[in-house]
DNA sequence: TATTGTTATACTCTATAACTATA
DNA sequence: TATAGTTATAGAGTATAACAATA
């Protein structure tokens, strides 16, 4: 405990309700935790959210090349290679150079890659499931919808 | 435009629907497209969204020191030094020494600050009035109720 | 000429430890 | 001994320009 005594003068809480009215301040404080909660639910040597973006993009778009990836997950092309290298090293995925372009490589996942995904895709559901658990099921569902809403209609 | 003629082979877009079942996906999407909505509203020269939290705590709550202000906005003391140093730099607020604890400095705007953070927030009414009219009202309303529920409940 | 992957650079944010001056 | 503000450092994220290989 910080204060067990009661002893210290504790400055009171601040006056927060102007941000407290606007969306930008709740959005990325809830952004925040929701991310802390992932990581929680991840446990300490697993993967970054980033790379599970690109674990479960790769799974259902094996082949994809880097440039692809890129543009669907909305990261700057150079920030894919620091990226992969670190899903390459730990034999989660491979960069196999195409035979048609030279140019491109194919992004696969290996078997070893495939059973973290599925592990970490387990353990995002309790995550997930958390979330369902606070807002209730239609608020949950209705909280993706506005978000998905607002993606599409701010870009 | 990227792509004028149409003559270029456009990669089909990736298959996004597990990430895009995920509020931690949707959330973070949406929070970038808000913050980028933001500095569009702020136009160039104006201030970072952090900087702005600062002016609208700093605003409400005069004369509170650095840690007091840390610890309202969660970010660590030492990220408030270089945040408070820009905006001291511009003119916008100051940092009193106190007289009855000298350890502590009481941040207080200055007439400059009152007058950009005045004209900061009716930029900023603009761009909630924008995501008002992409939700409608009342979905805007409940989804500012889910995040703080979810802010207070996750943390 | 244009594109893919890459390197290099710079700036911000985040997190931590440790220092100084004060209490 | 503890706290406020600060400095220093290291890691991650973001953005941009430019290069080599290839088309």
């Amino acid at each position: 405990m910080a204060d067990p005594q009661g002893a210290r003068a504790v400055s009171p809480a601040l006056d927060l309700s102007y941000l407290e009215s606007t969306i930008g301040y709740a959005i990325r404080r809830a952004q925040l935790l929701i991310f802390a909660d992932i990581y929680r639910v991840f446990g300490e040597d697993a993967v970054t959210t980033a790379q599970f973006s690109v674990l479960a993009v790769v799974a259902d778009n094996p082949g994809a090349n880097q440039s692809d990836l890129a543009l669907a997950l909305g990261v700057e092309r150079p920030r894919m290679v620091p990226l992969i290298d670190a899903l390459e090293e730990r034999g989660l995925l491979v960069r196999i150079p195409s035979i048609v372009d030279r140019r491109h490589r194919h992004i696969q996942l290996t078997p070893e890659g495939e059973r973290l995904l599925s592990r970490l895709k387990q353990r995002f559901s309790v995550h997930q499931q958390r979330l369902i658990d606070v807002l209730g099921p239609s608020d949950a569902e209705r909280l993706l919808r506005s978000l998905r809403l607002l993606a599409t209609a701010m870009s």
